[in-house]
DNA sequence: ACTTAAAAGACAAAGATAGTCAAAGTCAGG
DNA sequence: CCTGACTTTGACTATCTTTGTCTTTTAAGT
């Protein structure tokens, strides 16, 4: 059941790692070495490789276009950047895949481990709040966001 | 007397002991298996596949998506008698209060640690509902089941 | 400078799943 | 028979993926 998406995914993934985190694609090249649309990279782009799961992109277009994928290493020197996490990546509401991007992000970083990762999902999954219909990526921003000042302590 | 729901309900289960406790179905495919609506595969599992019989679940729309059903098993862990938390001492509301002592329990018994103790607290502590005033005590029932039956898995 | 071709971007339509909810049906007990 | 709980169905909604078309940007040649 791949599907393309996890396909390209894992690709650039595995690109990744080889190159130390950073990596420069041509989008017309990996179309049409999955045979697919080109824009089928920008959606997989946007939806797997996104600030909340730590990656950043840059990207030039005509002649010698390219689109750079980077790893953001959370943990050197700095370490995370908390304060742009609660106010810029959550803020006041936070659909639940990002919360969980963000998650995921914290467990490959080796802030918290496995067990706790899956706490905090099941803590602020759509599933958990039951028949909440209202207001439910307030309440998620909330909770996740009292969740993190205690993972700082 | 069969009732196409509990023939459903006999299915996945039989799916989930071949499977080690986990199985991935999808909904339409079963369903035109039993031959009929898409959401009584739905209602099989929010009526026979809850936390109060140790099930939980995940789920992804979209192409190539899925229902996962993981069961976990109450009784045989850890000393602690999961299926009396969390029908009794939880049910379906319990206050900010009691919710802790259940949690500092599972500390001090070395069911988990101290700061996934400290996380679940946030997790579950009116301060992180913010400013939803009603059904905290259901909202918080819910997700500390959820926790637990991760805690127990 | 101007033009053109070679990128990448944006966005919308169509396809593929699953979720929600309420109306209609069934059945057992009073 | 009536009533209420449980079940079944279907229409509508939400989400995720794939594809295609049109737009914008940039480098290179004239």
């Amino acid at each position: 059941m791949a599907g393309l998406s996890n396909l390209i995914e894992e690709f650039i993934k595995n690109l990744i790692d080889e190159m130390n985190g950073v990596v420069e694609i041509q989008r017309n090249e990996l179309a049409s070495y999955f045979d697919c649309a080109p824009s089928q990279i920008n959606y997989v782009l946007s939806t797997r490789f996104t600030p909340y799961k730590g990656y950043y992109i840059e990207s030039k277009r005509g002649g010698g276009g390219y689109i750079k994928i980077v790893k953001v290493d959370l943990n050197e020197s700095n370490g995370f950047d908390f304060e742009h996490i609660i106010n810029d990546l959550i803020g006041d509401s936070i659909t639940e895949a990002k919360a969980i991007d963000i998650i995921e992000t914290f467990f490959e970083e080796g802030l918290i481990s496995k067990k706790e990762a899956n706490t905090i999902k099941a803590a602020i999954s759509d599933r958990a709040f039951g028949t909440l219909i209202e207001d439910r990526n307030r309440l998620r921003a909330n909770i996740l966001k009292n969740i993190i000042l205690i993972l700082v302590e």
